[in-house]
DNA sequence: CGCTTTATTGCAAAGGGTTGCAACAATCAA
DNA sequence: TTGATTGTTGCAACCCTTTGCAATAAAGCG
């Protein structure tokens, strides 16, 4: 079900403003940032604030649309849940970025619910620490 | 070893400053944040500036002398790393923390190191999910 | 002790992100 | 279609943290 039509169901309006950040969601494969959204929506919605792109995404990501992630930046990047589940493992000497498949915390996901009942939402994850060529 | 000794040893050089936040660091036994450092900080040293704190709670951080996590307050909180390691599990619902040691993430850790040569730096996690009370 | 070197500091500005608030507009019922 | 309701937006102010820069002072050496 598209995103548009779950924001209905919930009670949430849709706005020119909403539609236009959902498009520009969509169409990025990658890990895209804010301000890389508010571009792609001003370039057809001049006027619109870019505390309206942070709220939006804000809101996808409590609802589970989009993933949020710090992968060292200094920005926050997001993630259409739509594009897969992975997880970053992050040099902090060379700032190398590992991908790993989700499955590397599944056994850690089921000890803590099995051992807390805490259900982690581990959807996308960053590790730092350092890579093969920077130990030693 | 103390810290004062290894900054030291490191060719840091020590400042009135660096001690008051040293000295700070030592009698908490919680996580502290950068602002509760500067407010003891500036009892005896009134025109030392939060700058200074931020700066050298990033470079014990960088040395590995303290551990610095995102509990989700919209603020940093540091850990003394001789207070013991730990985790937290954070429901995103009702707020609750709950403790875990650091062995949860043993497997995983050795995991990554075996499968990818990534020696990860797990000495202070969060992780966001819902606790026993708020699923369903 | 005095001098040189250069790490460190205070300060102000900036950066990413959040928030209070009044104006606006999506939605729905009449 | 109109009006009432209330969720959403733009804006400005703010919060936490980082950073450039010139002034300061710790460290080491003669
Ligand atoms: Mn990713
Ligand atoms: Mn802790
Ligand atoms: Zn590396
Ligand atoms: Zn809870």
């Amino acid at each position: 079900m598209s995103c548009v039509q779950t924001l209905r169901e919930l009670g949430y309006r849709m706005t020119p403003q909403r539609q236009a950040i959902l498009e520009a969601v969509h169409t990025h494969d990658d890990h895209f940032s804010t301000e890389e959204v508010h571009e792609e929506v001003r370039a057809r919605y001049p006027q619109v604030n870019i505390s309206t792109v942070y709220r939006t995404l804000e809101l996808l990501k409590e609802l589970g649309l989009v993933t949020q992630t710090d992968l060292g930046e200094g920005i926050l990047r997001y993630h259409h849940i739509d594009k897969g589940h992975h997880h970053h493992l992050i040099c902090e000497n060379c700032g190398a970025i590992i991908d790993v498949d989700e499955s590397v915390f599944s056994p850690l996901k089921r000890e803590l619910l099995q051992d807390y009942q805490f259900k982690a939402n581990m959807s996308h994850f960053a590790i730092f620490g350092r890579c093969a060529k920077c130990q030693r």
